[in-house]
DNA sequence: TTGGCCTTATGAATATTCTGATTGTGGAAG
DNA sequence: CTTCCACAATCAGAATATTCATAAGGCCAA
């Protein structure tokens, strides 16, 4: 998952970012309302963390900017100082699906991106099954049947993005936008997703078929829930 | 489905050249509105996206003309600068099918083109019923009565284009302009249609009898929706 | 420095598309 | 009613495109 953190107080976006990062998310930063505009613009991420007081204007500008918007499914989480009841107030009603007073802990900011997680996908808890899979989500976790799987960080990753978006076509261009985020060059005709959706096949068929996670020639692929 | 890319910025032309031909469709170009216009009279698209500010003249100019002609289904929508509020009443007031504000994701645009699909041919989702046959468009799957149907890559682009156009007899030529896009160089003595249609026609056979699926004697194919 | 992971490179395997020849068919002309 | 012809359908194999598999090299973190 692609993260976009919009955050001028660079000792806070670093540290936030070096956590999110071991948790296994793509960073990318913005420290001003301008930079931070042009990225929501031209990409889609999965959470936009904002901060509302930015040297270069108000934070609700953006996010309300970035309300225009149609057919974006961003997560928006502000990030402000405590006590500001208003702001808290006038962010959800802006449209911010969480709201996170400074000082916070990261693992509570953790904590509150899994819970929106499971409210988009309109999940119990923090994991999905998938014939007989269990993806753990939040602890980086697949099992079957009680068997652990160890996957690497690439292979979770896309395996949770297909997870989360099953039934659906999802293209070698958009799995790498989100897994590997704003990386990609103009030119990178590299099969390193094709090489990666085969280790991970081959990992999750020695449990069991996967016939259900079909590869959509010429355009991507799609796990699909029932066969 | 065949797009005609009408944008002087040939980086970004070429970035959104190489996404949507990855999502499918079938890419050409204009970087100049002359030669925009000549294809615009010679052929048909689905989509016209369009940038307003062309280094020979002026996109409204192009869009007006495109606008003169008739029975032309071809969905366009506008790109340009954020922020040109009049451009965009302008452009809407002119007859386009929506508009985008540049810079604008990728993913975005391909949100806002399948809501022009749905919007076009009256669905509520991207899908289509035929005869019990449930074509899922966005996510390039068929089935019938839970049933997948496995389609190649232009058996389904073909039936797209003929369920989406369902009662109306599709030429040869015009099957072949949306789903193969410019390519037809003047060899075409060939009969790559029929044999796809053969082969598409057997698959859907197997399921069900298509007697709604004719053969229009010397001009082409129609697909009908009620018996 | 080591071990695991990610990426690149390459060739094999597979699926799709196209070609060209051949057979089948509707319907107009006689 | 039959014949004939242009067009459509079918078929199999060649040409192409895409994906899968394997391995090696590089990079990073421990």
């Amino acid at each position: 998952m692609n993260i976009l953190i919009v955050e001028d107080e660079k000792t806070l976006a670093l540290e936030m970012a070096r956590f999110l990062g071991k948790e296994g998310y793509t960073i990318e930063h913005a420290w001003k309302k301008s930079s931070a505009a042009e990225k929501i613009f031209v990409n889609t991420y999965d959470f936009i963390l904002l901060d509302l007081g930015l040297p270069d204007g108000d934070g609700f500008e953006l996010l309300h900017q970035f309300k225009q918007l149609k057919d974006r499914e961003d997560a928006v989480i502000i990030l402000t100082a405590r006590g500001d009841v208003e702001d808290r107030v006038k962010g959800l009603e802006s449209g911010a699906d969480d709201y996170l007073p400074k000082p916070f802990s990261l693992t509570e900011l953790l904590a509150r991106m899994h819970a929106i997680i499971r409210r988009k996908h309109k999940l119990e808890m923090n994991e999905v099954n998938i014939h007989h899979f269990i993806l753990d989500i939040k602890n980086h976790k697949l099992s079957f049947e009680g068997q652990k799987i160890n996957l690497t960080g690439k292979e979770f990753e896309i395996f949770n993005y297909l997870v989360l978006n099953k039934n659906r076509v999802i293209s070698r261009i958009n799995l790498t936008e989100h897994v590997w985020g704003d990386i990609l060059e103009i030119n990178s005709d590299s099969n390193f997703v094709d090489v990666h959706v085969k280790n991970l096949r081959k990992k999750l068929s020695a449990h069991a078929p996967i016939d259900w996670f079909e590869t959509v020639r010429s355009i991507g692929y799609r796990i699909n829930s029932s066969l």
